[in-house]
DNA sequence: GCTTTTTACGCAATCGATTGTGTAAAACTA
DNA sequence: TAGTTTTACACAATCGATTGCGTAAAAAGC
């Protein structure tokens, strides 16, 4: 009975003829639309399955004018912290029937603008954007607003505007890793810091100074010393600096963990006992804190969590487009481990 | 003079009504097609540009039948390793006009099924895969060959069949890295190995073996252990079952660096001398290696290269359906560190 | 000088799903 | 029972770009 399956891709319209429907019932049925009854629901779910019938999103996106994709654009994907974020972007995502697109600006703002701009043509429903180390200026996102695309910023956010954002609480997070740092007794504390430009390097580091004022500690600019991109190299230079500077530290606060890690191996090269001589904190909690030795203390950094409530947020945003600005902060937390615990 | 930019999207009607043209010229002009005059096309393109213009993607697509997107799938993208696979593979795609969309399967199959089919519903063009830890079985990849949808391979691929690949081979890795630690010296060399089902692990594995054979040393069944995912966890746990089968154990060759890694801190608590007493090797050269004490020597693994060859590959195959399957070897090498270096 | 080719563009159908509006028939109200 | 509401579906326009085919006008050929 009835017609065989095209061989083609099926479409709403070969189901309509089939069950001598319309397409636009069959398109009605296919989404559990009130007015079709619950027979004919049935029937063409049926057929549908049976024939294989995929929805075209080409077509339905076309028609209601809606990629139905997040863009998310941060620095390098590879680094731990941002690959959670981008699971809890994708976890939300998928959820609500989403796509996720990616790309990278490698720090550069360069390639930010031009990713953000092929996202753009790409005509994503939102995006999700951490800024490039190098961004300090956010004219390139202008524009978005003109077309009214939702845009989050996550963690490394614009240092003002009225921007929809999710970060941490970096002064707070910084002025923690301090305080551990004094707790177990160090006076003389560094801190190697990243682009200061960048809200969430000048929060920690504002921080960590907050903690040395209300401690009564040494706070001399020469403890402060800043990379562009906080790598494993320039861990190392940054640590030898301190160092140079020949004040008596005797505790650093590194800005994250990768440059901490590498600071670590600079100080065990010089035969520094940590945390005897020199205690060490991180900052984001990276899997690779439990594998140097001595093992890392560091800040837990709610990447996941970020990802899925800017995730939330940009789906929200695109349902009322004139909602306001915000700000979300999460918390985060002290985890201290022998290269800080004293005794 | 003329009209305004009208104040929604500008579509190539807009541009067509304002030059006295036809959408069609307008669509063309603004490809460069050959069929349009010097003159028109520069008019089309500064009037698009003025007022602009965005090409959408979605009727395109739908015309075309075609999302221009390639679909990535893999187990974590928080793995360096897969994270500089996927860089390759958006530097391809961005370069020829293709976004990525991702996905993770996080190693279980369930996942890998579910991702699989959300990806070929969104009609990818192609796909770029590397299989689950978990997978062992490919019928659920099956469906795609009917439905002629470019698919490639890359590193953890399936074991057998017909199926376009992109791997590094890991019987030479194996064998590579098990020469290194016994031209360290090393007489007793213990293996932590992958998941068997794997081709990748059973490769190095049996590279490893065939060194030893060839070299007349101990192949005992007991310096073999295998883990399910090569964790920090499972590093710690299966370096431990080596030490317990209490064999003169002087070196140790780990499938991936995370396991080396934190094998390492094992056999340091256990106050055992690396390299003197166990040289250690690793796999994959991940930025890890140069953090750890002491550095962990390790297996280079061109991941970058391997995503840009399968992403040019699938493109390749998007033109050209019926393209044998192809299995393109990528080189690997040894990189000593002091984890191994003995002198 | 007349035919053939090339150049430059327009016409109209098409891709497949969505949706506002219209309308029978059935169910319900008073 | 006449009138009103509800149920269940069909019609037809629409989203915006692409493309095969058709055709004037200009250029070239002999």
């Amino acid at each position: 009975m009835g017609e065989l399956k095209p061989r083609k891709e099926v479409t709403i319209y070969d189901l309509a003829q089939q069950l001598k429907l319309s397409p636009s019932t069959v398109s009605r049925a296919l989404r559990n639309h009130h007015s079709v009854g619950q027979t004919t629901r049935n029937s063409v779910k049926k057929l549908a399955k049976e024939w294989g019938y995929r929805r075209n999103s080409m077509a339905a996106n076309l028609r209601k004018k809606d990629s139905n994709t997040i863009g998310v654009l941060v620095s390098w994907i590879g680094q731990p912290f941002q690959a959670r974020l981008i699971s809890g972007i994708e976890e939300v995502a998928k959820e609500h029937g989403y796509n996720v697109i990616i790309s990278q600006s490698r720090d550069s703002v360069t390639l930010e603008k031009e990713n953000l701009k092929a996202l753009f043509d790409s005509r994503v429903s939102g995006m999700v954007i951490s800024l490039a180390m190098e961004s300090q200026y956010y004219d390139h996102f202008d524009f978005l607003y003109d077309n009214e695309t939702p845009v989050v910023f996550v963690d490394r956010t614009p240092k003002m505007g009225d921007f929809q954002r999710v970060v941490i609480d970096n002064f707070d997070a910084g002025y923690k890793a301090t305080m551990h740092l004094i707790e177990q007794g160090c006076k003389v504390i560094g801190h190697v810091g990243g682009a200061q430009h960048q809200d969430i390097y000048n929060g920690r580091q504002l921080g960590y100074r907050e903690a040395l004022k209300s401690n009564n500690l040494c706070l001399d600019e020469r403890l402060m010393v800043h990379g562009q991109e906080l790598s494993i190299a320039e861990g190392i230079i940054l640590t030898k600096k301190l160092l140079e500077t020949n004040l008596p530290i005797d505790g650093i606060f590194y800005a994250n963990d990768q440059s901490a890690a590498s600071g670590i191996s600079f100080l065990k090269e010089r035969q520094i006992k940590i945390p005897e001589e020199i205690a060490v904190m991180g900052f984001n909690d990276d899997p690779i804190c439990q594998l140097i030795d001595p093992p890392l203390s560091s800040i837990t950094h709610p990447a996941r969590i970020m990802g899925q409530i800017a995730a939330q947020r940009v789906l929200r945003i695109k349902e009322d487009t004139k909602l306001d600005p915000q700000t979300v902060v999460l918390g985060t937390e002290v985890v201290g481990r022998a290269s800080s615990l004293r005794q």
